[in-house]
RNA sequence: GGGCUCGUAGCUCAGUCAGGCAGAGCGUCUGGCUUUUAACCAGACGGCCUAGGGUUCAAAUCCCUACGAGCCCGCCA
């Protein structure tokens, strides 16, 4: 088989045909919170980039919050008083907690903080102010002119017909405030004004700069040649025919004379079981929620191993601990193809921190050390882990104790039992003088490694051993009758210190206690009488 | 009704653009590792590439049709 080429690189081949200066481009709208499926848009816009990037390009990645929009309705997680601010733009209504400038930042700056932890870093621009600044007023000229072949055009290839009234722009009223309430009733070119009368009885003029917006399918094209985009991700829902894209690329070439951008066409994510991710449907996963789990090289990897325009099935349970196992094998596999290794590589991204501790063995040095940060640090120091990066060992903990509470299956989690569980009345003879046999060995024994403490319970079955020779005595029993089942260690084990007849790997899993500890828990169990 | 995308092992998916022996990981099973596993190593099992036609010396791959899944055609990104 030829040599597979990742599906980033392919495109920034396709692109470079066209060009070898380009800007990409991403952008959502921050009328509520920002959802997983916006993050495939900008992690792929992203990808794109970089192999542009990568490949020589003279390249540039923007992210456009569309704060500019109108709120379209009262969403469930608002205030009633919101009512009133239905058909505002968003960066003109109130920030709902009042902790930021305004309702579009309030959304914005969590999804932005986001963005960061992912390593992506574009120039971010905000809709309202590139109104406000002027840099849709020649647009805003080109459409009210060519209003007609606009519409002509929206008929043509959506087959609907645009209302009487309809206008490529939308003026804010001046007395409500509201940006889809008004009807343009005429414009001065040379003035730079917009007139318009709303339906809440006002009428008035605007200035095109800052006064109003571009409705959206005239907004895309417009914003493409203000800024001179020139590669574009966006959800399916815009790539049939008579689609936004659609219509936008002929507006683009027929209005303004502006070649539209390369697509990256991409699909939905899925979530688990329940099927496609839909604010309307409820099965929603916020971008917040996801980074509280998933390391953000992960996060990255989920999005960049599928090529756009193939569904992601995202399980935050089991399929989960797979997926990161997966990343973190090959990332470290020697076995790894030039693509697996491609890749890797566009999942790291500057700025990303990275430590090197396995999620699933953080998941046992947590349980271990019961989420305490300190007592996690001491364990992975022991363990022989780069401790330099603390940073990036919090975050990691963070998600690992949020997985094990939010997702993780019972079979995942333990806990080490303060006190001497009760189900220690189940150990017999042998266990128990292992068990004693154990921790007085410990007791005058230094610190041990894993291994160590693994090699110490299999002693136990070698006649000539130190551990085998204690049991026979404290059973009174010659060590040729003594019978020794290395399971049955391991069990006891696990129930002095889980309270639960299996656990983690047993050598590391002690090893990761404080040697004290198992010394005397030891003891206790194996004096343990009901 | 019209359009777009997808359909490959039990699961998640590569491979389709550029036709050339059907692939990976996970799971399962077997064996091994000083027989604990949720760790590691080796191997095995596993397929009508959704179905049916067509083109071709040769089709998972290109063309047509059907079926299934998701989405769009509402100024809703």
């Amino acid at each position: 088989m030829a040599d597979i080429t990742h599906w980033a690189d392919v495109i920034a081949d396709e692109v470079l045909e066209k060009g070898k200066r380009h800007l990409v481009a991403t952008g959502i709208t921050p009328s509520g919170h920002i959802h997983i499926g916006n993050m495939r848009e900008v992690v792929t816009a992203d990808v794109a980039y970089r192999a542009l990037v990568d490949k020589g390009a003279e390249a540039e990645f923007i992210y456009i919050a569309d704060t500019y929009d109108p709120l379209r309705k009262v969403y469930p997680f608002l205030d009633e008083s919101y009512e009133e601010h239905v058909g505002k733009p968003l960066s003109e209504i109130p920030c709902p907690c009042g902790k930021h400038d305004d309702y579009a930042e309030h959304f914005l700056e969590p999804f932005l903080a986001a963005l960061d932890h992912l390593g992506i870093h574009p120039r971010v621009y905000r809709a309202d102010e590139l109104y406000k600044d002027g840099a849709y007023v020649e647009a805003i000229k080109q459409s009210l002119v060519r209003k007609d072949e606009i519409a002509a055009i929206l008929k043509k290839r959506s087959g609907k017909t645009p209302a009487s009234t309809w206008s490529p722009f939308n003026p804010i009223c001046n007395k409500c405030g509201k940006v889809n309430t008004t009807v343009v009733t005429g414009f001065d070119i040379d003035s730079e004004t917009v007139d318009y009368e709303c339906s809440c009885g006002d009428s008035g003029t605007v200035p095109m700069k800052g006064g109003g917006k571009l409705t959206w399918r005239v907004d895309w094209p417009a914003r493409w040649k203000a800024l001179g985009v020139t590669v574009e991700p966006f959800g399916k829902d815009h790539a049939s025919r008579g689609g936004s894209y659609d219509t936008g690329q002929a507006i683009a070439k027929e209005i303004f004379g502006y070649e539209a951008p390369h697509p990256i066409i991409y699909e939905w994510i899925m979530l688990g079981k329940k099927g496609a991710m839909s604010s309307s449907t409820g099965v929603v996963v916020s971008i917040s929620d996801m980074l509280k789990v998933v390391p953000p090289e992960v996060l990255r990897y989920l999005i960049i191993r599928t090529k756009p325009e193939k569904h992601i099935r995202f399980d935050p349970a089991l399929p989960l601990l797979t997926l990161v196992d997966e990343f973190e094998r090959l990332h470290s596999s020697d076995k790894a193809t030039s693509y697996d290794k491609r890749m890797i590589e566009l999942s790291h991204a500057a700025g990303l921190c990275h430590t090197d501790i396995p999620f699933k063995h953080m998941t046992t040095i947590y349980q271990v050390a019961a989420g305490d940060f300190d007592r996690i640090m001491n364990i992975v120091k022991r363990a022989g882990y780069d401790t330099s990066n603390e940073k990036c060992i919090r975050e990691l903990v963070d998600n690992v104790g949020n997985w094990l509470e939010m997702y993780a299956p019972d079979n995942a989690r333990f806990s080490v039992q303060e006190e001497l569980p009760v189900s220690t009345a189940t150990l017999n003879d042998l266990q128990r003088a292992f068990l004693k046999s154990f921790s007085q060995i410990l007791d005058k024994s230094g610190e041990m490694s894993g291994e160590d403490y693994h090699n110490l319970v299999y002693s136990a079955k070698e006649t000539d051993s130190e551990m085998n020779r204690m049991m026979a005595d404290s059973m009174g029993v010659s060590t040729e009758e003594l019978e020794v089942k290395p399971k049955d260690l391991f069990k006891a084990i696990y129930i002095s210190v889980l309270g639960q007849s299996s656990g983690p790997k047993a050598g590391w899993f002690l090893s990761s206690l404080e040697k004290d500890f198992i010394v005397k828990r030891f003891r206790e169990a194996a004096e343990y009488r009901p």
